[in-house]
DNA sequence: ACCGCAAATGATAGCGCTGTCAATGGCCTG
DNA sequence: CAGGCCATTGACAGCGCTATCATTTGCGGT
């Protein structure tokens, strides 16, 4: 069916006033909050609200009020689990507290990161939450001046702009690869896709636990840039077997990887853990349920959603400058059977 | 650190015009369409936006010219793969195309549906995207009346609203049922967890096959309503094999039931498919690199944000009252080693 | 019966931007 | 050199709502 042909314009708060008999600003309030207005008015105002299927201009209103109830999130890629998750965390909280949430897509890319907090500001979101510590200047310089709580997430940084709440990427890849050292793996492999900051962190950390142990990685990052999916795990351990370079060990970036590893490794008649431990990141759900299971490090990414989303409502509301917070939530390695300890 | 403390308020349009010495308006028009104006006075104007830091404030571009630039989207969570995976295509293509899209969840209700619908309206949103085509009376009303391109996604139905775009859950359904049945198994189960709306239509689905072919599906339903997760797909399963309820086939109202079942099944020594063939549903990355590897129905879900977003955009740019759109995307069965004939 | 105060409602003046039309000046054409 | 056109720039008036202050009304205390 076609719409309804008559052009009527949209209803505007006036013309409630006006069929209601009362002035603009008592609509307004009945609105905002009916409890301040006598009870015979605010009846006779929300029925012809719903007669007129009123709905209210939100553009006005948060020109008029200045305030935008909004909240701004910038994430690099709604394709990863690992986001989707963190998002539909913050959601739940915003939501239930009344803010609404805008979200926005960076791409992985700082330039487009700062057009997405340019794009937030002009909205008056009233709080950012952004992955990620590295900006352009611009968008450093955007979010100091912003006067709004801006919530960093997912890494930790010295320095950051006001709160960040995350884990230490760099530590986590250490603490990887230090268990895998720990279980007597020598020639121990780092499998990654595209190497984005975080993944950068994680790789330093592998290289800083090889140096301590005097192990060296020359000829073990094994990588084909491209988005971290379990083909693309698959394909990279394929390369490996081709040229002959399969370590004791592997450290991939994240269960998709590992999980696309694994299953090559079997096709190609690998044994895992025996032949090959791997390790994943993240801990997925399939993780568990991988076959073999597959030992992954696990990150807290609804906890950091729901946390990162507390923080900044109370940043908001309680005007406490809110001595920066800086929290590290971690990782833990949960050891499954994909991985092993090597006979000495 | 703290924040700057000058209580400096946000610059303005004029604030910019006065330091550039020009009119208000040709700030506006440098930052618009910037080959309309002078290249001497862009140069002045773009110079004093950058030292200024600059950000328009969008509540009052969008009041004055009652133009938004934004879509609404309306997804039932994010925690579902399936809705990550198409929200990330429907922002791909909007995002290329200058639109700004704001995400909001509606939980599975449809009250908050509405609520949802009611927020997009008051923003002015040019279009609406909305996962499912069951709203409440207010919330169609609201939509039929709002004049903007409203694509129901997901789902068809007789009677949109506007544009619809999806795939017959309750055929899928339907043919999923049905190629068990034609492989010859007689006690065919189905398992689901909560059971939103489009799962409903995939049990009527299946209901109506069972029923074409003579069979009953009395005892055959297995649920425990909770969130789909490979964790329920397990608890499920367990459950029918306790209660020594497992069927020849199982249909699994997704993949991570259906993985979760298929584990169970290792775990319990019930082999897959020789003693029940698991089929699950929306053929999730894993289910390829399951093992033994899942058969699902495929459904096109990146396809189909691609699709919701370029018909959008065109529905809003030309003005074409675009002879309401129905498209069925339909699915297909992939098949592999989790299900198998029954020999008869 | 008077005053004062609280509760309910209204009037006014913008919020910061853009649509619209007007004004200015330079250049081309015949 | 007049007339007219185009390219730039500006003036003005809102967009639909809310902050703020003002007004009206009702009622209790003395």
């Amino acid at each position: 069916m076609a719409r309804n042909g008559k052009e009527r314009k949209r209803k505007t708060l006036d013309d409630v006033a006006r069929l209601a008999r009362v002035s603009p600003i008592t609509v307004s309030r009945t609105l905002r909050s009916p409890d301040i207005v006598s009870p015979e008015l605010r009846q006779r105002i929300e029925s012809v609200v719903a007669k007129l299927g009123y709905v209210p201009n939100v553009a006005a209103s948060r020109l008029a009020s200045s305030r935008s109830h909004t909240v701004g999130v910038i994430v690099p890629t709604l394709y990863n689990v690992i986001f989707a998750e963190y998002l539909q965390a913050l959601h739940e909280v915003f939501l239930l507290s009344g803010f609404q949430v805008v979200v926005v897509n960076s791409r992985y890319s700082e330039d487009e990161e700062e057009k997405a907090i340019r794009t937030l500001l002009g909205q008056h979101v009233e709080a950012i939450i952004v992955v990620g510590v590295d900006h352009t200047p611009m968008a450093r310089r955007l979010l100091l001046q912003s006067r709004i709580p801006v919530i960093e997430t997912f890494e930790l940084t010295e320095n950051p702009i006001n709160i960040n709440i995350g884990l230490a990427q760099s530590k986590a890849g250490h603490g990887a690869t230090k268990f895998l050292i720990d279980q007597g793996h020598r020639k121990i492999g780092f499998m990654v896709g595209h190497l984005d900051v975080r993944a950068a962190a994680r790789l330093n950390g592998y290289k800083r636990a090889m140096l301590e142990a005097d192990l060296s990685w020359d000829g073990l990052i094994a990588t084909i840039s491209n988005h971290s999916t379990i083909n693309l795990g698959a394909a990279i351990m394929n390369m490996l077997v081709e040229e002959r370079k399969v370590p004791d060990a592997i450290f991939c970036i994240d269960d998709n990887l590992a999980l696309g590893a694994l299953m090559q490794c079997r096709k190609l008649g690998l044994r895992v853990p025996e032949d090959i431990s791997i390790l994943g990141f993240h801990d997925l759900e399939f993780a568990a349920y991988a076959s073999p299971t597959l030992s992954s490090v696990a990150t807290h990414r609804r906890k950091l959603g729901e946390l990162a989303a507390k923080i900044a409502i109370s940043a908001m509301t309680k005007k406490l400058p809110d001595a920066d917070h800086r929290i590290d939530l971690g990782f833990e390695i949960v050891v499954r059977q994909s991985t092993q300890s090597r006979p000495t």
